[in-house]
DNA sequence: GTCTATAGCTGGATAGAC
DNA sequence: GTCTATCCAGCTATAGAC
């Protein structure tokens, strides 16, 4: 006799599995053709089935759209939270920083839907939007390594690489035009906010020559 | 007796002004509704004709986004090409972004349209372009009067700049979080940046004890 | 759960009278 | 140039048979 309760799981893993498949089809297109041309139809073609079967598993667009970016945030927070294998603070920042921008050039839609907010009535639910809460406490933990706290040096620093992303994925996709400039970039960043190591005012003599681990 | 080129020259003020007309309302709907909720429906309503009268002046949607593009673009050159009343080069270029920054604030879609190429199959049309690059060309000239003039420096700084824009619009929209942190980017940025007066050494980076001109 | 069929709407764009 | 009327395509979403 087949147990009621495996059979339940059964159906559960195929529901989450059809789910699952209906997401990764709505990325597939999304890729191709942009975030906005996202349509029911196409989605259920590429899926394998019709429009309304969509609806069997959500309640509207905007849920799937939800869904995108819960998988998207979810794959971002894993990613950034994957070990790093450097030996100090300062590489390890600059690391993060690679593997974000490389999160959000090899697919800008990835990148529209979780850091720009395009979407027309479109906005992630708690749920959604809990990993990117975890994946900017890491970074909030990464530049703490490096003795950056202060909220000011924070925002600063959320700027400064989105700003860095963000030209990078609009006036020059596919090359490395601003992707390059992130060494020299953290460099600058951490030359202002990093506190000196020995003195607590620098008023002229500014004695930070050693401990350069470049 | 009606002279028969005043009345051409009439029906063209004319025809320009009922064109500007247009833009005018297209600005105002898509200032409310956003980008992408711009239908010719309501454009036509709002600016007082039907929807085929809009067709009288514009080929297609498209042909109305770029008259768009091009009223923002000059309006953009046109604001950042007016004097700066400041005595010297680093004040100029703290002004800069601050009008920069209030021009991207006052007006996300304005943002949007300019910065972001977020419309599904819209390009700009060369001429609609054209103010944009001059505006460029005016913050590669502030740049060069604080003696940056390396191209990668250049790039540095529009992603520095667009990076504090990008957050503010997106995250903090009203608010001033990241655009108080202005000027303390500019500080960072050229210290980082500026050749020293005295040494010719920025190879190396970070042996720049002095020249800190906070 | 999946289908066919379709409702109901909105969009861009055109025809043709005036 | 401006209108009324309309076409046609696309969309999200639902109804109901199986």
């Amino acid at each position: 006799m087949i147990n009621t309760t495996e059979t339940t799981d059964w159906r559960e893993a195929r529901r989450r599995s059809a789910h699952d498949a209906i997401i990764d089809a709505a990325w597939s297109l999304v890729s191709e053709e942009g975030l906005a041309g996202l349509s029911l139809r196409d989605l259920a073609r590429r899926a394998g089935i019709t429009a309304p079967t969509v609806y069997a598993y959500f309640d509207s667009k905007n849920a799937i759209y939800d869904a995108m970016f819960g998988r998207a945030a979810t794959e971002f927070a894993e990613r950034m939270a994957e070990p790093f294998d450097c030996d100090n603070p300062r590489e390890i920042l600059v690391a993060s920083v690679r593997r974000f921008s490389q999160f959000c050039t090899e697919s800008p839609a990835n990148y529209q839907l979780l850091f720009q907010r395009t979407l027309p009535g479109f906005e992630p639910s708690p749920e959604s939007y809990a990993p990117a809460v975890r994946a900017l406490a890491g970074a909030r933990e990464r530049l703490a390594l490096n003795g950056i706290t202060e909220a000011r040096h924070v925002d600063m620093w959320t700027a400064l690489i989105t700003g860095l992303v963000d030209q990078q994925v609009s006036n020059d996709p596919g090359g490395d035009r601003w992707t390059r400039l992130i060494d020299e970039s953290v460099a600058m960043f951490l030359a202002h906010c990093q506190p000196t190591r020995a003195s607590r005012k620098p008023a002229s003599r500014q004695t930070r020559a050693k401990g350069n681990p470049t």
